[in-house]
DNA sequence: ATTAGTATTATTGTCGACAATCCATGATGT
DNA sequence: ACATCATGGATTGTCGACAATAATACTAAT
């Protein structure tokens, strides 16, 4: 059995993140080493040290002898980030489909209906298809087995999706479609498709990412 | 004008990288914070940010309280790096005839021009021509102005490609077909020809990993 | 009044020491 | 003899303080 030690840097890491991604640290705005530390009530050591991961995951940027400011959300910012997803989820979903297991494959069918279940219950209300999407996503991109490919997109562009989602308030009309989108990658991947299972998913975020851009342009 | 504060961890850094890629430190050897504080006469803390950064372009894996570890090359990971980069590169290089202005283009040229001199100056020798592989994919990939992936080539693989390439003496008898390869991809991307600069692209690297695999079950 | 230069303040980078955790060695019991 | 547990040593995580650098406020000169 391996042991998961918490250390401290972990736990304001976390909390931080958290805060970031929810707007509770303004994007734009600086983070004061000294302020920060007295707030989590710990020293700088390893407030420094989870700023480092932080900005790992593009959440902050630092210069040194600076500072660190929180991440500004751009228009262009996001479709540099969704055209990375689509490239690298859609690889993922090919390699996916070709190194997946049966009861890996089985286990993700229930996963699906498990979404199809609560979605009928929360019809409408956004949140826990997006919790399933992000579900979904992050098992396929495990299933790749690509250790480079799982860091890239769950450890490092992840929590800014999420960020982006967020901060602009992505209700989404595509709660439905986005499912039904899911199941035909997973009938892909299934029928062991590779080459269809990739060209799904690239469509599928691509539908999102147009989805969002629509957004950004009613919005402004 | 942007100025360029050195500090002490940029240093150590430099220098502890250069010594992993060259092999210097061995793959597979414990990273002890002490002794190489001690050999560079720092203390920990500039280290420790050090390690930092030599983790997140994965020449390091930590594990919390127990230390931390230089990576062991794998062909597999050789393997998961290359899929990754025929991917990411081939969107480079795409993004790159979208977005490269003719000046750039010209420069480019320029600079495989310049590649084939050293390259007649020093045949057979493959340094030149790696340093020039190097440079080549360096910019298309800067071209692609895309922050995000640009960092992840740059910044996080970049390292570890080039020390499975040190530390497996790839010589490659491909100097003069990967620069014949490069001029292809050159061409396609001045004319505007996105598809193909990717198509050729993506050849170019899987030509690369082909000959490494081979150049792997020769030696052993 | 505006700008250049300077002094002050605050923040980051670095240091040495302490505390908590892990690894190795050896003792002990069956 | 082997497995388990305890102990000692070493390493990592954390802390508070100092030094170096950057941002700010103020003074002075045109």
């Amino acid at each position: 059995m391996q042991k998961d030690p918490i250390t401290a840097a972990d736990r304001v890491l976390l909390e931080i993140q958290r805060a970031i991604v929810a707007g509770e640290i303004p994007a734009g705005s600086k983070i004061s080493e000294p302020e920060l530390a007295r707030q989590f009530d710990l020293s700088r050591a390893p407030l420094r040290e989870a700023l480092a991961r932080l900005e790992r995951c593009h959440l902050i940027e630092r210069i040194p002898n600076a500072g660190a400011r929180v991440v500004k959300l751009t228009p262009q910012g996001l479709i540099s980030l969704y055209q990375i997803r689509e490239n690298l989820e859609g690889m993922a979903c090919r390699l996916a489909a070709e190194q997946m297991s049966d009861d890996e494959i089985a286990q993700m069918q229930s996963l699906l209906d498990q979404h199809l279940s609560t979605q009928r219950v929360r019809e409408g209300e956004s949140y826990y298809q997006e919790a399933g999407d992000v579900d979904f996503h992050y098992r396929i991109i495990q299933a790749s087995k690509n250790p480079y490919l799982i860091n890239i997109l769950c450890d490092e562009l992840y929590y800014l999706v999420r960020m982006y989602r967020v901060q602009m308030g992505m209700a989404g009309p595509r709660v439905s479609r986005a499912f039904d989108e899911h199941k035909a990658i997973l009938n892909a991947i299934a029928s062991r498709d590779g080459e269809l299972a990739e060209l799904l998913m690239r469509r599928h975020i691509s539908a999102s990412r147009r989805n969002i851009e629509l957004y950004l342009q009613q919005g402004n």
